[in-house]
DNA sequence: TTGAAAGCGCTAACAG
DNA sequence: CTGTTAGCGCTTTCAA
C-alpha cells in the first residue's frame, strides 16, 4: 500500500500538498491534476489510522443494541448505518443483552478513541453513570429515554400511541381489555400503560388491576402472560401487548387454548415488525417509523460529534395505528 | 485524558515502561506497580488511535451482513461479535442489501487501514473480485460460498440437510411433494436442490419440475411461488422451502387459501429462525447453529490476520431436522 | 500556491 | 530491567 509521501514523490510535490487534494484544500487546478494522476496510478488510498490519529477522532459510531435478533432494532439500525455512512461514519455494532459489564466495556471505547459518540436504545446501565457519560461525550438516546439526564432523544409520544391502540379495541365494542406491558422500569413501559388508562377512563371504564401484567420482552413472556389471563374467572376481551414479539406469544397461546382470533380476543400489539404482518391473524400495531428514529439518531450524534455545544433537542416522530385481522370488529 | 508520557511522568519511569506494563513486557514488580497506581490514579486508557497506527492494524473485523433485519443472519453476527470481542476485536457492521456498490465501498475499508479483514454471508459482488480480494486480505466466508476461490468457508452440508427434510416428508407418506428455492446463483440453492432430488430418488419418484420453482428471499416470494403451486392442476401435497422466511409465507397463503398445514399439505421450512416455533402451526425446519457458525468464522478470521500465511481449512458445522407441527403426521 | 517541519499517542529496536 | 529515540501516516501551522 502506497502512502502519501510515495504519492507526493510520484506527483513531484509535498506530501502537504497531497493532504491538501485529499482534503479538498487550496491547490492550483495544475498541481491538484498532477497529484490526481499520481493517485490514481498508484491505486493509492489514505490511511485512516494517520488520518484519525492526527485528528483525534475515529468516525466510528458505538450503537449500543440490547438485542440484535429483535427485529425491532434491526430497522432503526438500518437507518444509523446508511446515515452514519452518508456523513463518512461507521457503525460499531454492540450488542449488549441488557447485560451492564457488557456496557461498560463499550463505554470504554469511547475513552479508547475508537468510538466519537454513543447511541443507546435501551441502557441497562444506572442512568446515573449514563448522565456522566453523556456529560463527556456526545450521547444520544434512541427510542427508550430518560428525561433527567439531559442526553437528547428520538422518540415516539408513547401515551398518545398506546391510548390510540387502546381507543381503537374499545371502539370495536370491547369493554374487558388486559395490557401485557413490559418492566416498569422503562419509560415507555410507563407511558404506555398511561396512555391505555386514559382510554379506558375516557370511556368511563374503570381499571382492573388484574388485567395488568408485567411481562419481559419475550415470545415465551407473552406466552405465559397470555396463559395466565385466560386462567382468571373473569376473563377479558382483548389484550393490548407493548410490543409486536409479545403479542405473537399471546397469539399463540390463545389459539393453543383453542380460542379464536378476533371472534374470541382481540389483539394489538406495539412495533409493527415485519412478523406481524406474517402471522395468522395478521397483527393490528402501532407502526413506529424506526428508520427514521435510526436516521435522525445518527443525525443529531454526528451534529454534537462536530459541535460539542449543541443544544439538546429532543424529537418526537409520528407513529400510526395499523389495524389489521386481529382486531377485526366481531 | 491523559497520553501515556503523563502516566508516564506520574510514575516517574519512561514512556517505554508504561508500554511495557500496557502490553505485559518485561517490567520488575516495583515498577509495574507504580506505573499501575499511576494509571489508575489518572484514569487512563491507553488511546487507541495512537496504537492502532503504530502497529498498523485496526482490530475491527468487517461484517457484510446482506440483511440485518433478517432473522437469520442476527445470531450469526452475535456469534461474530462475542468471539471477536474476546479476541480483542470489534465489529465494523456493513449491510449491504445485496447490493454491489454498496459492499465496494465496504471493501474500501480494508485499504484504508479501518479494518484487518472480512467475513462475508452471501456476497453479491463478482466471484473474482472477491477471490482477488482474498488474496490481498484476510477473508472468510460464512454459510454461501464458493469453491473456486481458495477462500476459507464455514458452513453445513446443504446437501445432506435438504436430503434429511426432503425424506422426513416422504418418510410420513407425501409422495408430491415441492420445492421453493431460492435463486440458484447461490451455491446453496443448488446444494439444496441437489439433496431434494437425492431424496426423491431414494424413493423412486420422478422429479417434477412444475414443482420445483426459484423464488427471492422474502416472505412475499414464499406467498406468491405457494399461490402458483396451489394454482397447478396437480397440487403438491407438501412443501420444502429452502429458508424459513418463504416457508412462512408459503403459510400464510396455504391459510388464507382455506387449506389447513399439516393435514392439506405439510411444510419444511430451513434454518430455524426464532420465529419458526411462534407460527401457526410450528414449523419443521433445519437448524443450523448460526451462533456457533459466527463464532468459527470469527476465529478463523482472526487466525488468518495473525498468521497471513495460514492454510485454508474449511468447517462444516453439523446441522439437525427439527420437527414440529406443519410435518406431523397426517 | 506550495513546502518544511512539528507532532498526534503509541510501540519497539537498541543501548546501557 | 529501563530509558532514549525513531517513526507509523497523516494534517496543519508557519514561512516563503
Amino acid at each position: 500500500m502506497p502512502t502519501i509521501e510515495e504519492v507526493a514523490k510520484a506527483a513531484g510535490v509535498s506530501v502537504a500538498t497531497v493532504s491538501r487534494v485529499l482534503n479538498n484544500g487550496q491547490v492550483s487546478p495544475k498541481t491538484r491534476i498532477l497529484v490526481e494522476n499520481a493517485i490514481r496510478e498508484l491505486n493509492y488510498e489514505p490511511n485512516m489510522l494517520g488520518r484519525n490519529l492526527r485528528r483525534s477522532e475515529s468516525r466510528m459510531i458505538l450503537t449500543m443494541i440490547p438485542n440484535i435478533s429483535n427485529p425491532f432494532y434491526s430497522v432503526i439500525v438500518e437507518g444509523i448505518e446508511d446515515a452514519a455512512r452518508k456523513n463518512g461514519y461507521n457503525i460499531l455494532l454492540c450488542n449488549t443483552e441488557a447485560d451492564v459489564e457488557r456496557e461498560k466495556i463499550y463505554l470504554d471505547l469511547l475513552k479508547q478513541k475508537l468510538a466519537d459518540g454513543i447511541i443507546t436504545m435501551e441502557p441497562a446501565i444506572d442512568i446515573d453513570v449514563l448522565k456522566e457519560v453523556g456529560k463527556r461525550y456526545p450521547v444520544v438516546q434512541c427510542c427508550e429515554y430518560s428525561e433527567k439526564i439531559n442526553i437528547p432523544y428520538i422518540a415516539i409520544d408513547n401515551v398518545t400511541a398506546a391510548y390510540k391502540a387502546t381507543k381503537h379495541l374499545l371502539t370495536i365494542g370491547h369493554k374487558k381489555i388486559a395490557l401485557i406491558n413490559s418492566d416498569e422500569k422503562f419509560m415507555y413501559a410507563r407511558q404506555r400503560k398511561e396512555g391505555y388508562i386514559k382510554a379506558l377512563q375516557e370511556f368511563d371504564i374503570p381499571v382492573n388491576e388484574d388485567w395488568i401484567v408485567n411481562a419481559g420482552l419475550s415470545f415465551e413472556s407473552g406466552q405465559r402472560m397470555m396463559k395466565y389471563l385466560l386462567s382468571l374467572k373473569d376473563k377479558p376481551s382483548a389484550v393490548f401487548a407493548v410490543s409486536d414479539i409479545l403479542a405473537i406469544g399471546a397469539l399463540k397461546t390463545i389459539k393453543d387454548e383453542g380460542l379464536k382470533v378476533p371472534q374470541d380476543i382481540g389483539v394489538v400489539g406495539f412495533d409493527n415488525i415485519q412478523f406481524a404482518n406474517m402471522m395468522n391473524p395478521t397483527l393490528t400495531t402501532i407502526e413506529q417509523p424506526r428508520y427514521q428514529m435510526g436516521v435522525e439518531a445518527a443525525e443529531m450524534l454526528i451534529k454534537r460529534i462536530k459541535d460539542k455545544k449543541q443544544k439538546v433537542e429532543n424529537v418526537i416522530l409520528d407513529h400510526q395505528l395499523i389495524i389489521r385481522e386481529s382486531t377485526m370488529e366481531y
